[in-house]
RNA sequence: GGCCCGUUCGUCUAAGGGUUUAGGACGCAAGAUUUUCAUUCUUGUAAUAGGGGUUCGAAUCCCCUACGGGCUACCA
């Protein structure tokens, strides 16, 4: 019987979550759903100082409104909790110490002061300091000193750590899904911290003892932990674990839409864009980061413009359901190199998703507006009808109203460009013409109205462009909105009429 | 600096050695419609980083260069 599928998100709860996070989430949801597999949401809480209050819930709301819902999980429960390391903390030593009595592994009691002072004096001489199969040998831990000593050491209090014992010139191969044949060898790499002298793990002995506790088959992150792919692999098989350890897919990068780098959460505020799914508030610096949601973007506009951020399903297809999104999607159409984030194309897709929303919906969102606004909003058809109109004007349902609004409120002002070039000194006297013509339409409909007000302009041997703006203008205050017969349909006689004469007198004088 | 990854229109990307005058989408531009604005439609704009190979044939395979990115913490 093949084997579960089983995948995880396991950000750090050190903020808030950024989008290139929740692309991480998504194609790890998209790849589970898609083989019938599981989908975890493990928080890797190893860091005790970075932790940030909040943070957890966040990502969790975070994935509710994305639509992303772990089967198993922190919030959730499974068989193979607790999903937050720091409660799994005490499960990491034995390993640790497995890989210490295995030869892999060894403490070491160099303080923190003592390495960093090795780091600035190799900087100072443009090298590197790395804790490596070279530098071990001269440095304090248990391949240098005595067992007796390491023994008393231990005993005495002095603080330790647990570092991986790098093979000294071995070439790690692994075949990545999406990057394909990975080579290091490592000689270049170094003897990476894997338990840490506060009683924790590191994330590199964390994330390997769980996903392997945990039975996942494939982890899917992001490319910045390439690199550390080769531990991760000399971790599995010196832990024994190397027949059954996961599959590995390195996704690219989201990227700056202008500049260089990846995508920060600065970059949002400095070109007025999102970085974050939802809002964020910082509890400590008190700085407050807008998002998706807050925004006026739909869940499923966001997840769709994402799922192509390094995706494609081979053809022209652009939008996408989630349901279909698990149907089409492979890690074999992810591509390697890093995507530039463009976030006009956001804006048309949360266009394209609000055509697509039930109109009922919309309606009820323009109501709200305008209880907001203490407008009345007057006939429910009207205003359903009102919606269709409008709404292929709209990217957000927020901007419903910034086109409905001359449907409820007469103009207050008058465009003064649009005033300049189209009222003309005998404008007011064409504009009471037919104030006095509207008066006597009885069919107060656009359909037939168009008709008999063509014919009038025709009799009067006026030109319609001459005629139109500043009729529009009258009616809205600018040369904006739907045809116009329409809105002195949905105007009615009474306000249209209304609305004319008060543009009459109040350009007139403007004008002065 | 070292190691690793990458490079097709401005941007997201398609083309899995011959189906390609390199396709689609966003953007931009023009036209049409709506006698406005927006939408929509049509058309246009614009790319295989450079240089070497391999091959009858290369965007596609290999090498070099350039450029971009990631990592290089008792962070994740």
């Amino acid at each position: 019987m093949e084997q579960k599928i089983r995948v995880r998100f396991a950000p750090s709860p050190t903020g808030p979550l950024h989008m290139g996070g929740v692309r991480t989430a998504l194609f790890n949801y998209l790849f589970a759903k898609k083989n019938n597999g599981d989908f975890l949401l493990r928080i890797e809480d190893t860091d005790q100082h970075r932790y940030v209050p909040g943070a957890e819930e966040y990502i969790i709301e975070s994935l509710k409104w994305c639509g992303l819902s772990p089967d198993e999980g922190v919030g959730i429960g499974g068989p193979y909790g607790p999903y937050r390391q720091s409660e799994r903390k005490q499960l990491y030593f034995k390993y640790a110490e497995q890989l210490i009595k295995s030869g892999n592994a060894y403490y070491a009691f160099d303080t923190p002061e003592e390495l960093t002072q090795l780091r600035t004096k190799a900087e100072s001489e443009k090298k590197n300091f790395s804790y490596d199969t070279h530098t071990r040998k001269e440095l304090k831990n248990s391949l240098t000193l005595s067992e007796k000593t390491v023994n008393e050491k231990i005993k005495n209090g002095e603080p330790w750590i647990i570092r991986f014992k790098m093979p000294e010139n071995e070439t790690v191969t692994e075949d990545d899904l999406i990057r394909g044949t990975v080579k290091f060898n490592t000689a270049q790499l170094d003897d990476k911290v894997l338990y840490k002298a506060d009683g924790m793990p590191t994330y590199h002995l964390a994330n390997v003892v769980d996903d392997h506790l945990m039975k996942i088959t494939h982890v899917i992150r992001g490319e910045e932990w390439l690199s550390s792919m080769p531990l991760h692999i000399l971790l599995y098989r010196a832990l024994g674990w190397e027949e059954n350890k996961p599959r590995f897919a390195h996704l690219p990068l989201i990227l700056k839409p202008v500049g260089k780098g990846k995508l920060s959460k600065r970059d949002g505020d400095k070109m007025g864009f999102p970085v974050f799914p939802i809002e964020w508030n910082n509890p400590e610096t008190k700085e407050n980061f807008r998002g998706y949601r807050e925004d006026g973007y739909y869940p499923e506009a966001f997840i769709n413009m994402l799922s192509l951020l390094g995706w494609n399903a081979g053809d022209d297809q652009e939008l996408f359901s989630l349901k279909e999104l698990i149907e089409k999607f492979s890690l074999e159409h992810v591509g390697k190199s890093g995507a530039r984030f463009n976030p006009e194309k956001a804006k048309w897709f949360n266009h394209q998703y609000l055509q697509k929303r039930d109109e009922k919906e919309l309606t009820e969102n323009l109501h709200e507006q305008l209880n907001q606004k203490n407008i009345p909003s007057g006939n429910l058809d009207r205003l359903a009808r009102i919606v269709s109109l409008i709404k292929d004007r709209c990217t957000f349902a927020s901007e419903l109203w910034d086109n409905a609004f001359y449907f409820f409120e007469a103009p207050k002002e008058y465009e003064a460009k649009a005033v300049k070039k189209r009222w003309k000194k005998d404008t007011p006297y064409k504009i009471r013409e037919i104030t006095d013509f509207l008066r006597g339409v009885e069919n107060w409909n656009a359909e037939s109205m168009k008709e008999v007000f063509s014919n009038f302009i025709t009799e009067k041997e006026w030109s319609f462009g001459q005629i139109m703006v500043p009729l529009r203008l009258s009616l809205v205050g600018s040369s904006q909105g739907v045809d116009m017969f329409l809105i002195l349909e949905l105007l009615g006689k009474e306000e249209t009429i209304k609305r004319l004469e008060t543009a009459v007198e109040k350009i007139g004088k403007q004008q002065i």
